[in-house]
Order: structure tokens, then sequence, then C-alpha cells
DNA sequence: CTCGAATCAATTGTTCACAATAACGATATT
DNA sequence: AATATCGTTATTGTGAACAATTGATTCGAG
């Protein structure tokens, strides 16, 4: 298949392929917030310059994934803990036009290949592989993006899934995966059955679960303002 | 004020001035979809090593508001007609959301400032300053963004509205810029009488006006597929 | 022993020269 | 006259050397 002319890779895929490795291992959680990423180290291991790399950090630090501190180096992003609402109901926001949709263009096809995801999640979880069962609660969603046919919330969509894994990576309670794949179930049924406000609203209520068993760091220990507190001492 | 100290500014923020100045000029739509972005001048006029054009330039493309062709160079974004679709459904799904959110929180403060670029839009519009009357016909968008306080929402609808901006340069018509000032006033309206039905109404039907004003290219003429078109001769 | 300065190693950031590619134009060929 | 071929020039892309910054360690003074 294919074998003989073997094209040299254009430098753009090379790039790619680097970026959606290290994504993939940090949504994957294999890689956990706050981990540095060393440009010699990357750079080895991929056996690029180390130019190529400090173009892909960039560009994932571009899109919230990577944290790159100046002189410092670049680092898993850590998100606040307040981006937690602001993510959450941008998905909200989102993910209501895209199941919108999905309900008016969803072909048979289509949900095949979401009952396939599904499946999957519940093999994974059972086996106890965590890092593909997450992988593919998020790939559920943008599944549903690409049906929905609109590249720009895709785009958009991928963006939030990966932040969203960041922040369970971080503040995340164990049981948010036990009943995506319940939930998710539920969302296809409504989807098959083309009834646009029951799937909208299933998939508000999934986001809003989520979202409750973040369970975010007791402000009174990381919040403190040093600057005010130490103010009239 | 402020002046004796004057520290070094830091990298980031000089690739951040020249990122701004780019991107201001491109949506303002001094630099029109398709002009060349040669690194060199660019370099040059902006005083700095040609490195940092490129980092800047990446980022760019990687939001959509410069193409990036392998081996050619960087050009100011091309639109294809079919993102315009797209573009304006992600504008009204995430607007829809931030109107709510401005409803809820609003201001007196912040009305002002809402009324200060209304009224800036209508002078530079009746003066026929129109790239001063483009950007303010964004920004008024922008400001609700932040005003609803969600910083994902804002760089997203940032997006949005540059893409907007290119889309109107390449398939726009006249009269798009003419009625915003007075819809953006009813918007705002809408929104002191804190009534959220009326604002996310006059939003959306504001937003469908402009996408209807898209004249989008003759298809019979620029979609040419000469592979099927010569299939059979 | 504690603190601070100085040195050193490792890593990030920048610059610059060179390689690769594309664009252009002139000349040659049919 | 239209097309092909070749060489020249200009521009983009890459890599490696160099500079700057961090932070770790050592050493010495109090």
């Amino acid at each position: 298949m294919n074998t003989q002319p073997l094209k040299p890779p254009e430098s753009q895929e090379i790039d790619q392929q680097i970026y959606d490795k290290i994504y993939r291992a940090i949504i994957e959680q294999r890689l956990v917030p706050g981990t540095k990423l060393g440009e010699k180290d990357l750079a080895t291991t991929f056996g690029v310059n180390r130019s190529r790399i400090r173009r892909v950090l960039l560009l994932l630090s571009n899109r919230n994934v990577v944290e790159l501190r100046p002189n410092k180096g670049a680092f898993v992003a850590t998100p606040a803990p307040q981006e937690t609402r602001h993510v959450f109901e941008a998905r909200r926001s989102i993910e209501s036009t895209i199941v919108t949709r999905v309900v008016e263009r969803v072909t048979n096809e289509d949900v095949r290949r979401l009952e396939q995801i599904i499946k999957e999640e519940g093999e994974n979880l059972k086996s106890g592989n965590r890092h593909n069962a997450i992988r593919l609660s998020g790939e559920f969603h943008l599944v549903l993006a690409e049906i929905a046919g609109n590249h720009v919330l895709h785009k958009f969509l991928e963006e939030l899934v990966s932040r969203t894994s960041l922040i369970i990576g971080m503040y995340g309670t164990n049981p948010i995966l036990d009943y995506s794949k319940d939930e998710h179930s539920e969302i296809v049924e409504a989807i098959v059955a083309r009834d646009r406000n029951r799937a909208v609203e299933l998939m508000d209520v999934h986001l809003q679960r989520i979202e409750e068993l973040i369970h975010l760091p007791d402000q009174t220990k990381t919040k403190v303002d040093f600057s005010e507190l130490f103010a009239n001492l």
C-alpha cells in the first residue's frame, strides 16, 4: 500500500506530527499539569532541531495547552480555578449549537460512529485504561462537532476539550468519567429520535454535572495575596 | 509620568506590539486579503530581526488572519466563501451567550462605554473614515464580550470578528456598515432595559442581516473543478 | 552554622550565515 | 509566435554558533 514513491514529508507535516504527539500526551494526562517540557529533551526524543520544537511549543501555548514562562521554558499548562467557569460556559454555548445541527444532519453512519466510541469508552473504563477513556470521552464531543459540519466550532471545541482535560487533571474528582458513558448514550438516543430540545438539554446537564464534580481548591489556602495581607503589619 | 527608569521592553511585548499592528491593519482593511506580507519588508519597517517577524506571522496564521503558503510566504488571509456560514453560525452561538451575561452584569459605566463607541461609529461613518468605522463596529461586539466577563468567549469572538472583517473585505457589499450603528443602539437599549430575550433576538437579527449582505461570488465562475469538467472529454 | 557573594553548569533566547525553493527573464528551439 | 530551457535573483526555511538568563553549588566571612 503506497510503499514505493514515499515522498519526503513536508516540513509542516513534521511539525504537525510533533504537535499532535505532545498534544495527545497532555490531554490523555500522560503529562500532568506543571510538567516541564525541556526543549533539548524534546528535540532529541523527536530527532529534530530545537527550533522546530520551539515553534511547536509556541503554537501549543497559543492554544493554552502549554504555558510559556519567559527564560524558564515550557510547561504543561496549569489552568487557574477561575477558568473552569469560563471554559464550561463556553462549552455549553457552543455544544448546544452543535447538538442542534447534529439533530438536523445526523446520518445512520454517524450514529454508528458515535455508538462505537461509547462502546470503547466503556471497555477502556472497565479495563482500567484511563488514558484511553479520557481521550475517548473528549472524542465523543469532537465527533459531534464534526457531524455538525462547522469547522470553526469544531476548532473551538477542540481547544475547550483539551482545557477541560487539564482542569480535570488538576481539580477533577474520580467519578467524573464513570457517568460520562451513560450520559453520552442518552444524548445519542435523543439525537436518533430527532428530539432537539431533549438532546440539547441532556448535553447541558451533562456538562453541568462534570463542572460540579470539579473540586476547586480551598481559596483560603491558595489565593493568599501577600501584598494585602502584610499591608498593615 | 514614569519617564525615568524606562525598563527595556520584554521580548514578548515587542512581539505583541508587532502582532497588534499587523492585526489591526488587516481588520481595518488597510491590508486587503491576498496581500503578500514579505518577511524582509516587515522586518525592516519594524526595525527587528526577521525571525521575530516569522514568529508573529506564525501566530497570526494560527488565528486565520494570515495564510502561510509553504515556500511562498505569508499573505493576508483570503477566506473561502463557505467559511461565511460557519463563522456567522459560531458568532450567533457565542454572542447569544454573551448578550445574556451582559444583561445580567452590565453597569452604568459599561453602558456609557458602549454608547461612546456607537457615537464614534456614527462620526467616523459620517466623515467617511471607513477604517475606523470598521474597527469600531467590531469593537462594539468585543466590548460586550468583555462586559460578559468570560475571557474564553472573548478570545474566540476576537478571532471571529477579525474573520468577519476579512470576509466583508472580500465579499461585502457597501451598506453593511450603514445600519450597524442603529442596530447596535437598539441592542444597548434592550440591555439597559434588562430585556434578555429582546437583546438576544436583536443581536441574532443583526448578525443575520450582515450575513445576508455578503455577496458570495457566483459559483459558476469561481468553483470550476477541472478534473470533473474534463472527465468525459 | 548562617548568610551572602561568586562561580559554574544548564537551558533558553537571538542572531546570522547558509541551503532550498520559487519567481523572473533572457535566450534558444520548434 | 509560442513554448522550453537555463541561469540569475530574491525570498523563504534551517541549523548551528553565540549571548543571556536562571538556579545550583561552592566558598568564605561573620
